[in-house]
DNA sequence: TAGATAGCTATTGTATGCAATACTGCCGGC
DNA sequence: GCCGGCAGTATTGCATACAATAGCTATCTA
């Protein structure tokens, strides 16, 4: 059998095809066309789009299947703070010593980044891998379930919003001030940017009010 | 059709054998007994299985299906924290108007505790209700979601380490401070009973240290 | 002409069937 | 006597089949 289950490649696809619109807010999912698309039956993917529903990114109607949420910027607006105080709190649980090893490896990332800023690469990625390096040597692996759980719904809201690159350069800024903070011990400096860097990535989110 | 689909009341009755360790710790979930047990086909079935294996109350063993994770004291360390930071935030997130009306009827449900807790009636329900009224107005979904995913992994240390009444009478009375506090506008107060009230279910579970 | 309704199709929710892997018990070798 | 391999069974993972509702179209009525 498969040692990895249909279930979580397709989990990944159809969170890809949300996320790029492929799958657009307010869609809905039809079962035997997409499985058909994906080459799979319906069973795996259904335990894929339920697995979705669980974690926000669709909802169940009941009897009439699943759909791709609606944009609401007001969700967006709570999902953002959401986001930046679980950061926060897995950088509070952070050992020091674990966290000091860190600021090297997180500016290097920034560094890459300002590479691809300059030569137009792939900025979201290595955003995501900055954020992922910040928590990776969190203790706690619940909330650090919970901060995956949560991103992908703000994810949607980005994609949607600004193509990926948009506040790129301030955002490299304020990663090297957080590194810098980690590096001086300062903790609560660091989540303070850290929450800032979530806020300021809203605010951009409101301007066009949808 | 099923108006409310059976992986949803598989799910509730499932994540009920869990906590009153009917499905043990450790224990292999066949599919096939349990269906049979249960009345239904294995579909639905599986359905609600990987919904709590998402939550964490099961694990997916690729090939092996699903088991009950064993105890880990350190696990129910981390959770107590984070269950009680959650909770926390989801008061700081709650308007200040909202939280004054909500003082008489916690303190309503901490009578019925009390008067429960002569009567040897039950204690957890209640609980649980007290705890869900003090979130009740937290204008942030999301951030419900995550507290209610988590919860039930808790839960389990709970069932297990205690019948279930251990420190209720203590619990009473941090709830009633609580109360008080919020009554006050106090806040900071009331999360920092909150936390310790959370803090001190984790000191009891420690002290048979398993 | 607008609205309701009946019949038909599309789609979901559940059940069953099938193939491949994992477990169990036994036998043989060392 | 213990470990390794092997056959048979049990169990999972995926695919397909079936039943019932949701949705749509077209007709009929007021």
């Amino acid at each position: 059998m498969a040692r990895t289950p249909l279930r979580s490649d397709l989990l990944e696809q159809i969170t890809g095809r949300v996320l790029d619109g492929r799958l657009p807010a307010g869609a809905r999912v039809n079962e035997v066309h997409l499985a058909k698309e994906l080459g799979v039956s319906r069973t795996p993917l259904r335990e894929a789009l339920i697995g979705l529903a669980d974690r926000g990114l669709l909802v169940s109607a009941p009897g009439r299947g699943f759909l791709v949420p609606p944009f609401d910027v007001g969700e967006a607006r709570r999902l953002y703070p959401l986001l930046a105080e679980l950061e926060a709190l897995a950088l509070r649980w952070t050992s020091p010593v674990e966290l000091a090893g860190l600021p090297d490896a997180l500016d290097a990332v920034s560094d890459e980044m300002a590479q691809a800023l300059a030569d137009g690469g792939d900025l979201s990625g290595l955003d995501d891998r900055w954020h992922a390096l910040l928590l990776s040597r969190c203790p706690n692996p619940h909330l650090l379930r919970l901060i995956e759980q949560t991103k992908p719904l703000l994810k949607r809201y980005e994609s949607a919003y600004f193509a990926g690159d948009g506040h790129a350069g301030e955002s490299i800024g304020e990663h090297r001030r957080i590194a810098a903070a980690l590096r001086d011990g300062d903790l609560s400096a660091a989540s303070a940017v850290l929450v800032a860097n979530w806020v300021k990535a809203l605010a951009y989110l409101g301007k066009d009010g949808r």
